[in-house]
DNA sequence: TGAAATGTTGGGGCG
DNA sequence: ACGCCCCAACATTTC
C-alpha cells in the first residue's frame, strides 16, 4: 500500500488534471488535500475578494462531492502549507506530495519551502505549456506577443488524446484524517462554481455548428450581445483545464463551417495565449507586480483624486458606458473583456489615475480576479507594460459605447437612470435639451452625473504627463 | 485590442 | 465649356 498527497490549489477538477493523475501513477491511495493557507487569503490581493473566497469555497464542496461519488473524500486543513503537509505527511505514511505548478512569486517561495523538506512533485497544468519551454533564439522570453504566439504555436500542439479522464473510482483516504469544514459560500452570483458547470459553459460556448465561438471574432467585442465564453472563473481555479479549453479551439478551428468561423475559433485560441502569455511574464518578470514594465514610464505623475477615485468604483462617471461597466462588475463580479479595457482606459488615461489603483479594485471586485491576467491587462492599458497599447492610444468612451454597444441595451440594464433617454442620447446623455431631459425621466445633475471630466481636455493632460515622464527618464539615462 | 488631425481626391454647384 | 470652390469621403499621419 503506498499513499501520495494530491495537494490541490489552482486545479479544483478530476478531469484532465496531471496532479491527480502524477498521484494515481504514484500511489494506490491518493489523499486530496486543499490548505486554507492565510499567506493566499488574506493576502493584500484576497483579502476584501468577498465573492472570489465564495467561488472558491464554492468549488471545494463542488469537488467535495464529486469526490465522494467516486469513493474519496477531501481533506481541508487550514493553517501554514508546510506545516500542514509534513503532519499530514506523518499521519497517512504518503511518500510523495503532487501539486499543479503555479508561477505567482508567492506559489513559487511557498513551493520552493515545501520542497525543501518534503517531497513535492510539480507537475504542469495551470497553463498548456512551460513559461521556459517557449523562448526566443537568443534563449530569453518572449516580451511581445505576437513573436510569442507565432512561437508557442509552432511547438507540438495537444490533441484529445491527450487529456486525461476523470477517474472513475479513488480509494478513500484513511477514515481517522481529520478535515476541516469548508468555509460557507454565502455570496450570490452568476457564476455557480464547479467543474461540471465549467463543462456545461464550454459545451454551450463551443459545440454545434452554430456555436457562439464561430462568432466570437465579432461577437466578443459587442457589450449587448454574450458573445464571449464567461469561462474566466473557472479557468482561473482550475474548474476547467486550460489544456482541454486549447484542444477545442483548436478542434473548432478544424472543423469550422466557414473561413469567418474558424477565424471566430483562432481569436478564443489567441485569447487563451494572451492567458498564458501573462502567467509567462510574471513569471520571467515578477517586479512587474509593482513596478512598470517600461522603465521609461515609472515616474508619471499621477494624480490623486479619492473623489474621482469613488466616483469610477461606483459608476457615476457620467460617461454611460464606464458607468454600466462598473456597476456590472460591482454587481457581479464580472466584466466583459471590452468593458475591462474601457474602465481601465478611463481610470489611467481619463482620470490620471495610478493603474495600480484600478489593478487593486478588479483584484477586490472580480471573481477571475488572477495576479498575473489583471496585472498584464493594466499594465497593457496604461501603455506601460509588455507589447503594451502605445500610450498616446487612449479610448474615447462615448466611441466606445457607439460601436460596441450602438443601442444602448447594455447600458440601460446597468443604468436604470438611462432607461428613457433616446438612444441618440445614450451615450451622451448631457446633451438632451432640457425638455427631453425631462421627457426622459433623467435630468442630468439630478437623476443621473454630469461627466466629472471633458474627455478631449483628460486626453491633452494626458498626453502631456507621458510625455513629460518619458522626457525625464531620457534625461536621466 | 484608438482617435484626432491633417492630407488627398473627386463630384457637383456655380459664375 | 471651364475654372473655382466646397465638402464629403477616404487615406495617411500624428499623438
Amino acid at each position: 500500500m503506498t499513499t501520495a498527497i494530491w495537494w490541490l490549489r489552482r486545479d479544483l477538477r478530476l478531469s484532465d488534471n496531471p496532479a491527480l493523475h502524477g498521484a494515481l501513477s504514484h500511489a494506490d491511495t491518493v489523499v486530496p488535500v486543499f490548505v486554507l493557507d492565510p499567506g493566499v487569503l488574506d493576502s493584500r490581493y484576497h483579502r476584501h475578494a468577498a465573492r472570489r473566497r465564495a467561488f472558491l469555497f464554492g468549488g471545494l464542496q463542488a469537488l467535495e462531492a464529486a469526490l465522494r461519488q467516486r469513493g474519496s473524500r477531501l481533506i481541508v486543513c487550514a493553517g501554514q502549507p508546510l506545516a500542514v503537509l509534513a503532519s499530514l505527511v506523518q499521519e497517512t505514511g504518503a511518500t510523495a506530495i503532487y501539486a499543479q505548478e503555479d508561477f505567482s512569486p508567492y506559489a513559487r517561495q511557498r513551493d520552493a519551502a515545501v520542497a525543501a523538506a518534503l517531497p513535492l512533485h510539480l507537475t504542469a497544468g495551470i497553463t498548456v505549456r512551460h513559461p521556459d519551454d517557449v523562448r526566443k533564439a537568443s534563449g530569453g522570453p518572449y516580451t511581445v506577443f505576437t513573436p510569442f504566439s507565432r512561437a508557442w504555436r509552432a511547438l507540438p500542439l495537444p490533441g484529445a488524446s491527450d487529456l486525461i479522464p476523470a477517474p472513475e473510482h479513488l480509494h478513500a483516504p484513511p477514515g481517522d484524517l481529520a478535515s476541516a469544514a469548508i468555509p460557507a459560500a454565502t455570496v450570490s452570483f452568476p457564476f455557480p462554481p464547479g467543474e461540471a458547470e465549467a463543462q456545461r459553459r464550454l459545451a454551450r460556448f463551443a459545440d454545434g455548428v452554430e456555436a457562439p465561438i464561430f462568432d466570437y471574432a465579432a461577437g466578443r467585442n459587442r457589450l449587448d450581445v454574450d458573445g464571449t465564453s464567461a469561462l474566466s472563473p473557472y479557468l482561473r481555479f482550475g474548474m476547467l483545464s486550460p489544456r482541454q479549453a486549447v484542444v477545442t479551439a483548436l478542434s473548432r478551428m478544424a472543423s469550422a463551417p466557414s473561413k469567418a468561423a474558424r477565424a471566430g475559433a483562432e481569436t478564443w485560441l489567441t485569447e487563451l495565449l494572451w492567458r498564458e502569455f501573462y502567467i509567462f511574464i510574471l513569471y520571467h518578470f515578477p517586479h512587474v507586480l509593482g513596478l512598470e514594465f517600461n522603465p521609461a514610464l515609472r515616474h508619471i505623475a499621477w494624480r490623486d483624486d479619492p473623489d474621482g477615485l469613488s466616483a469610477w468604483q461606483e459608476g457615476r462617471t457620467g460617461y454611460p458606458v464606464v458607468d454600466a461597466a462598473m456597476r456590472q462588475l460591482a454587481q457581479t463580479g464580472w466584466l466583459h473583456n471590452r468593458g475591462r479595457m474601457i474602465v481601465a482606459s478611463f481610470l489611467v488615461k481619463d482620470l490620471l489615475l495610478d493603474w495600480r489603483q484600478g489593478e487593486q479594485w478588479f483584484m477586490e471586485q472580480l471573481v477571475d480576479g488572477d495576479p498575473a491576467a489583471n496585472n498584464g491587462g493594466w499594465q497593457w492599458t496604461a501603455g506601460v507594460g509588455t507589447d503594451a497599447a502605445p500610450y498616446f492610444r487612449i479610448f474615447n468612451p462615448i466611441l466606445q459605447g457607439q460601436k460596441y454597444d450602438p443601442e444602448g441595451k447594455f447600458v440601460r440594464r446597468y443604468v436604470p437612470e438611462l432607461a428613457h433617454v433616446p438612444d441618440k442620447y445614450v451615450h451622451t446623455p448631457w446633451e438632451m435639451p432640457l425638455a427631453v431631459q425631462h421627457a426622459a425621466g433623467c435630468v442630468i445633475g439630478r437623476d443621473y452625473a454630469a461627466p466629472i471630466v471633458e474627455h478631449a481636455l483628460a486626453r491633452e493632460r494626458t498626453l502631456a504627463a507621458y510625455r513629460q515622464a518619458q522626457e525625464r527618464a531620457a534625461q536621466n539615462s
